[in-house]
DNA sequence: AGCACGCCGACT
DNA sequence: GTCGGCGTGCTC
């Protein structure tokens, strides 16, 4: 048998002999590898991503030695994703395999990640639990059968843990330990810094009847054990995640194990403690602030098969569950679960392949589903339709007030609070109860402004906007981080008439204070949030009530559950409204919807006021009711009328580099590769044009992405992939067109 | 990515 | 002659 290795710099399968010494073939797929290539000194590490019986090649080297002696870090189900990535998403094989494999361990000099494993001694049941029960029963210390009943629920506990404050309770674990009840035994310590302990366990909550239907058809189709794609829409508040918990449940009681995905965004405490109250040690959490070692210790606790859930945001989609069953994209609406960088792949695309080989199913859930996902489910028949409408614990969606913002300024309102807003809050400062105000960071960025040429100051290497940072009193460059300070001429005209174009948080911070001044007002924004727990923090301090009104940006939208929050204020509706991208209105639909939602999830009546100038925009009107089905039929007309996704795929082949011209032929070539009938549009340079000194050109093709098409775009990149001067990428309904 | 090979101009 | 610039091609 001959081995298919991938190595870091060359896009290329090579084949490498296996010798007998280092086992059966089939023990190395997945495996990492340190292979002699080229003339080299040193042996290069590399991934064993296939066999073949033969090679093509006559005079094939072996390879030297196994870097992964016992388990691959792969399931076999992710090494054939692998290979399906790197034609699905034009990417290299290495950037395939970086996405598929934990940070760090394909790094040479890296390859050991230093597991400064913990032993710590830890307690567990040494009889069976019927005994353990009577005892607990019988006997005459508290403290025994305190202990006994914790170890009857979770099987082992650490020693340290249970004695730190308490410490008669050692004593009560030798008494345990002479009878023969307990024992005491060193075990591995993972370094996750989650505390289990610190989670309170839940019971399943009886479904209502629309949960009910759900999780019957759920149920059933995990009981078949074949693929199915389901699309769930359920209106904010409507319990999705207790169906989702309970559906796990389900799949637990089958063996299987679950991914669950959120936008990181919604990664708080608050989510992660409904999966860890309801499974425990069981759940394993992938968040983006895990050490490289951290995450290898999630990884082999994953594949070991001790897990059945693990949550995390995109690039868990990956996690090597050995027995797969469920996947989750809850918000599924979110662009976060659309890749920016390469392999620049769609969430959902690598879930449906994944759920197929594995026979999963695949839940997408969201009150405001992507346009393109629900023609999917009512028109295609891709998802099958799951509805909840209404919401379960009784509470009504919020009453939406829409306030005309050219009203306001014409009667001499300057502030960023219309007049009815400022009731509004005044009227929940005087109950006691709290607000969300929402401030959409698009177009309120803040920037300098030439006021003789009339220029915004912009980056000397890149054509954008540089954004002003009060702070630091700096100009930065967003793409390429380039910042000057202390501007006070404009470098193109010389002109010191310079204008500061406020940002929008600190405006209305600055109106909440003389309108409001007795009310105590916290900020989330990318500012406030820069430090490693200020996230949970801010919503730690605005939960504990201490504070009236949370101020900020997207990220007040995602998934804040407070009781006490009966009142959301949006600021400023337009700017996301009028952006030059065809899922600007869907965009703003869904924010206003999400944003809307967060009000009222308690007891009391939830209220929201819109602020627009666009009072009557049908975007408006329609997520003013709540009503996402109207908004989809008003809005498929237009995707099909213009051409857009779903009626087709938006591909765009970008080339870098520093000589246009080379841009410009590069596309070309490209072009004439794709031998199918299709929109192409001419070589132009992109919206940003220039970045890091380099110019960006590009062709935007809208066509189907089908396989076959997908297929002769790879051999694009392929063949384009090591002309120099050129860099060339393939990105398929991108987030954004810049 | 490295590294060798080879083709060319510059300099002893 | 021969040193070194870097464009091209190969690595199982």
């Amino acid at each position: 048998m001959i081995a298919k290795i991938i190595l870091r710099n060359v896009n290329q399968l090579f084949d490498y002999a296996i010798p007998p010494s280092l086992g059966t073939p089939k023990s190395l797929l997945g495996k990492r590898v340190w292979v002699p290539f080229g003339n080299r000194h040193t042996l290069e590490l590399g991934v064993v991503i296939a066999l073949a019986d033969s090679s093509s090649f006559s005079r094939l080297k072996s390879i030297a030695k196994i870097e992964d002696s016992t388990t691959p870090l792969l399931t076999n189900d992710l090494v054939d994703l692998t290979l399906w990535l790197k034609n699905f998403c034009f990417c290299t094989y290495f950037q395939a395999l970086q996405c598929v494999m934990p940070a760090g361990t394909l790094s040479t000099g890296n390859s050991k990640l230093k597991l400064n494993d913990k032993i710590a001694k830890h307690v567990r049941l040494k009889c069976d639990k019927p005994t353990a029960e009577a005892l607990s029963k019988n006997t005459k210390s508290v403290l025994q059968s305190k202990l006994i009943d914790l170890l009857l629920q979770v099987n082992c506990v650490a020693l340290a843990d249970i004695c730190s404050n308490n410490q008669s309770m050692r004593s009560a674990v030798k008494a345990l330990q002479n009878k023969e009840i307990v024992e005491v035994f060193d075990k591995k310590v993972s370094r996750n810094s989650i505390d289990y302990n610190n989670f309170k366990p839940t019971k399943p909550l009886k479904p209502f009847p629309q949960q009910q239907k759900v999780l019957t058809r759920l149920t059933q189709a995990i009981d078949s054990s074949t693929y199915t794609n389901f699309l769930l829409h359920g209106v904010t508040g409507s319990g999705k995640t207790e169906v989702f918990l309970q559906a796990i449940d389900h799949l637990i009681s089958k063996g299987k194990q679950a991914i669950v995905l959120v936008p990181e965004i919604s990664l708080t405490p608050q989510m992660i403690e409904r999966f860890i109250g309801r499974f425990g040690q069981k759940v394993s959490v992938l968040h983006s602030r895990l050490s490289e070692g951290e995450r290898l210790d999630e990884w082999h606790k994953i594949m070991s098969g001790d897990i059945n859930v693990v949550v995390g945001a995109r690039s868990a989609i990956f996690a090597p569950l050995p027995n797969l069953g469920m996947i989750v994209l809850d918000e599924e609406h979110e662009s976060a679960y659309k890749s920016e960088k390469n392999p620049k792949y769609d969430t959902i695309d690598v879930a449906i392949y994944r759920a197929k080989s594995t026979g999963s199913i695949v839940i997408s859930a969201s009150a405001t589903p992507l346009i393109a996902h629900y023609y999917k489910a009512t028109e295609l028949g891709e998802y099958e339709l799951l509805t909840l409408n209404q919401r379960s614990n009784n509470s009504h969606l919020p009453k939406v007030t829409v306030v005309d913002t050219r009203a306001e300024l014409a009667s001499g309102n300057k502030t960023t609070f219309s007049r009815t807003l400022k009731r509004e809050v005044e009227s929940n400062l005087a109950r006691g109860e709290q607000t969300i105000l929402f401030l959409n960071r698009r177009g309120y960025n803040s920037y300098l402004m030439c006021a003789n040429c009339g220029d915004a100051i912009k980056c000397p290497h890149c054509s954008v906007t540089l954004t002003y940072h009060k702070r630091w009193n700096k100009l930065v460059c967003h793409y390429c981080n380039y910042s000057i300070s202390g501007v006070t001429e404009c470098p193109s005209c010389g002109s010191n008439y310079i204008r500061y174009y406020g940002d929008g948080t600190q405006k209305v911070e600055g109106d909440i204070a003389t309108l409001f001044p007795n009310s105590s007002c916290i900020r989330m924004d990318m500012d406030t949030t820069m430090a490693k727990n200020s996230h949970a923090q801010i919503l730690g301090e605005f939960k504990d009530n201490s504070k009236d009104i949370l101020i900020g940006t997207q990220m007040v939208t995602k998934g804040l559950d407070f009781e006490n929050v009966t009142l959301v204020g949006v600021i400023s509706a337009d700017l996301s409204l009028n952006l030059p991208d065809y899922r600007s209105y869907e965009r703003t639909f869904s924010l206003l919807t999400q944003v809307c939602g967060r009000a009222g999830r308690g007891d009391k009546i939830g209220r929201a006021v819109i602020q627009t100038f666009q009072p009557d925009h049908y975007v408006i009107k329609l997520a003013r009711n709540h009503d996402y089905l109207g908004f989809y039929n008003q809005e498929i007309i237009m995707r099909k009328r213009f051409n857009n996704p779903p009626f087709c795929d938006i591909i765009q082949i970008l080339a870098v580099g520093k000589d246009e011209k080379i841009l410009e032929e590069t596309l070309r070539q490209a072009v004439g590769m794709l031998n199918i009938r299709m929109q192409v549009s001419v070589p132009k340079p992109a919206p940003i044009s220039v970045i890091e000194d380099n110019f960006r050109w590009r062709v935007l093709v809208k066509c189907a992405a089908t396989d076959k098409v997908r297929a002769m775009l790879a051999t694009i990149t392929d063949s384009f992939a090591t002309k120099p001067d050129v860099k060339l990428s393939i990105d398929i309904n991108a987030n954004n067109m810049l």
